[in-house]
RNA sequence: GAGGGGGUAGCUCAGUUGGAUUAGAGCAGCAGCCUUCUAAGCUGCGGGUCGCGGGUUCGAGUCCCGCCCUCCUCACCA
């Protein structure tokens, strides 16, 4: 009998199997099978208790029967799984040491896992929309979620067998510029894009005009009317606009490349300058979008929310009063961009949770339109993150004196990092230490972001953000490290070396060996709603199992099937952890 | 007012869709553990009427109702 991979999903299948032919289960019966309690089993069947509940029956007694059929089968091989009924009425499914250890030896690495995984998203074609920021800025900590989150959730959706498109989808065509435009203007200044003062210089100008149009409406229209000559073909607006554009992209990408971000493609709102017309006028020809106060807007007055007749209106605006376009107009043209250039089945978008009003009124009028035009409209989905909080508790914004900036931040990092590697590893070069530290220090502000459920909004705070110490990158990162090194030390390959091995034994060996089954139920978890953090709590328990192993089990004893069972569980660990950290997009090293 | 997030240990957070005498981690605190595979580690201790009040049932941090606190969004920003 086969090992199976994923032995929840195998069970929960068995069970509604048999289920039907035992007397008070109907064909729809439902086991609940989930993970257990280590305490009591590895897996439990919750499912007899409703059972019992409606037909007034007795659970436990329902359940032996099931449990009964279920071994009658003989599909369940007991040599591999212990089956018990408990308390109230649950059904207890215990791997037994030979179930472990065959899962061990057949679930090697992750070609294995990649191979399992694949299935769930099977080819669809995924866009992913990330990270977007506005240019025209210096990045500063707020822009640090998009790019960690957005990188997690698209190589999750990538290892799933997805074929995904990474697409950068820059606001490089609002009223920012408007305002950017109008501060340059005023201030008579002569941007070059070769300076290399430039990005400062549009930074302060930038805040300068912020400052200017937030306390005069009159700067606003104007900064506005900037806008509008830009949209409409202005030759020294759009000058100026591809010199801002230049300088920064430039300082963006410098950020990007140590994020280690590739996005496939980079369409900015700029991309669908000529395809917002064709918006507008399908919308108005298939009676979506009407005039409002000289706006172009869409009314949703199946939901009371949008409707036109809630109380505080909230329509879509799809065309300013100037004619020029906004966020929901290049957003209406990317998505008939991305349905029709690539085909999308699905897409991602990863954005600020404060933008799911417009996500809700973008999808319910993608859909409304599609329908009306006959196009098949591909599944939408918002991926949004808390809010980065300063310390007074209300989000980092620009306006609000200087944020940290992300450079700031990187580098930091880095140097705390360096000063540790540097205290405990003194024999490494300088240079290793260097690409240790920047390794570490990335990846410590990366995981921070990612641990926590990211519908949490968190507040900003250097030693969060850079501890290194408890459910940190650096502790997962220094969990492969040590597994490393008793392989380095000892001359073989990690994987090499297990001939012979046996099934695990010591209370820590099997509970490492239960845990690194969990891989699979961990992704699963992420994948549903888009959550790495299930991912990042999983790989936290994992290294503390290992942990806990690694302190009480030696691995170079002289007993040799010992050794190689503790070297398989290295092995494993240490692939799993690599997996799961490049997942995340943290590299692991070899040293540290 | 409407919609959304949150309220769980001193602090930061998990809690797999209602499950198992004892609600979990990490920091911080206390006490131990380096002449053997990296101590960025391991072991143990202390610390919680899960915002408040009702309800549903074999069983509630989780579901329902009513309150309270807090953050975010709501007409031309993205």
């Amino acid at each position: 009998m086969p090992v199976w991979f994923n032995p929840a999903r195998e069970l929960d299948a068995l069970l509604r199997k048999v289920a039907p032919s035992v007397a008070g289960f109907d064909a729809d019966f439902n086991p609940e099978l989930r993970p257990s309690d280590p305490r009591h089993a590895d897996f439990q069947a919750n499912g007899v208790l409703a059972v019992a509940k409606k037909a007034k029956g007795n659970p436990r007694a329902l359940a032996t029967a099931l449990v009964d059929a279920v071994k009658a089968t003989g599909e369940l091989d007991e040599k591999l799984f212990q089956v018990e009924v408990a308390g109230p009425g649950f059904i207890n499914f215990k791997l037994t040491p030979v179930a472990l250890g065959a899962w061990l030896r057949e679930y090697r690495d992750e070609s294995k896992w990649r191979a399992g995984a694949s299935r769930i998203m099977g080819g669809r074609k995924v866009v992913i929309d990330y990270p977007s920021p506005n240019t025209a800025k210096q990045m500063h900590v707020g822009h640090l979620r998009p790019i960690v989150i957005g990188e997690a959730v698209a190589r999750l959706i990538e290892f799933c067998g997805a074929k995904l498109t990474r697409d950068n989808h820059i606001g490089d065509w609002g009223t920012n510029f408007g305002i950017l435009i109008l501060a340059i203007r005023r201030a008579g200044f002569k941007l070059d894009s070769q300076s290399p003062t430039a990005l400062d210089d549009l930074e302060r100008l930038y805040k300068e005009g912020s400052v200017l149009t937030k306390a005069d409406p009159a700067a606003l229209d104007a900064a506005r009317a900037e806008l509008a000559k830009l949209q409409s073909g202005d030759a020294e607006n759009l000058a100026l606009w591809e010199e801002i554009v230049k300088v920064s992209n430039t300082a963006c990408q410098r950020i990007y490349d140590q994020f280690g971000l590739k996005t496939d493609v980079i369409l900015g709102e700029s991309f669908y300058r000529d395809k917002v017309d064709q918006v507008y006028s399908e919308l108005k020809k298939v009676g979506l979008a009407e005039e409002s106060e000289g706006a172009l807007v869409v009314w949703h007055d199946d939901e009371p929310r949008f409707s036109r007749h809630a109380e505080t209106p909230m329509p879509f605006i799809v065309r300013k009063k100037d004619g020029s376009s906004n966020y929901a107009s290049t957003d209406l043209a990317t998505l008939l961009y991305r349905a029709e250039y690539f085909k999308a089945d699905e897409i991602v978008y990863v954005t600020d949770g404060r933008q799911q009003d417009h996500f809700q009124q973008l999808f319910r009028t993608g859909a409304k339109w599609f329908t009306a035009t006959k196009r098949t409209l591909p599944r939408l989905r918002h991926v949004w993150f808390g809010t980065i909080l300063g310390e007074d508790g209300k989000a980092i914004k620009t306006k609000s004196g200087d944020p940290v900036r992300l450079q700031s931040l990187i580098d930091e990092a880095t140097e705390r990092a360096f000063a540790a590697v540097t205290a405990k590893s003194p024999e490494l070069s300088e240079a290793e230490r260097k690409a240790i530290a920047k390794a570490v220090g990335v990846a410590a502000l990366r995981y921070v972001d990612l641990a926590s459920n990211r519908t949490m909004d968190y507040s900003f705070s250097w030693d969060k953000l850079l501890a290194f110490e408890g459910n940190t990158a650096p502790y997962l990162m220094y969990a492969v490290v040590r597994v490393r090194s008793i392989f380095r030390k000892n001359g073989i390959e990690v994987g090499k070396g297990e001939e012979g091995a046996t099934d695990p034994e010591t209370p820590t060996e099997i509970a490492l060996a239960r845990k690194l089954l969990g891989f699979t139920a961990a992704l699963d978890l992420a994948l549903e709603d888009l959550r790495p953090h299930h991912l990042c709590t999983y790989l936290h328990e994992l290294a503390a199992a290992y942990g806990a192993f690694y302190a009480a089990d030696t691995v170079n004893v002289d007993d040799p099937a010992v050794r190689a069972r503790r070297l398989m569980l290295c092995a494993r660990t240490c692939s799993i952890l690599e997996t799961g950290l490049r997942l995340l997009a943290i590299e692991p090293v070899e040293r540290m």
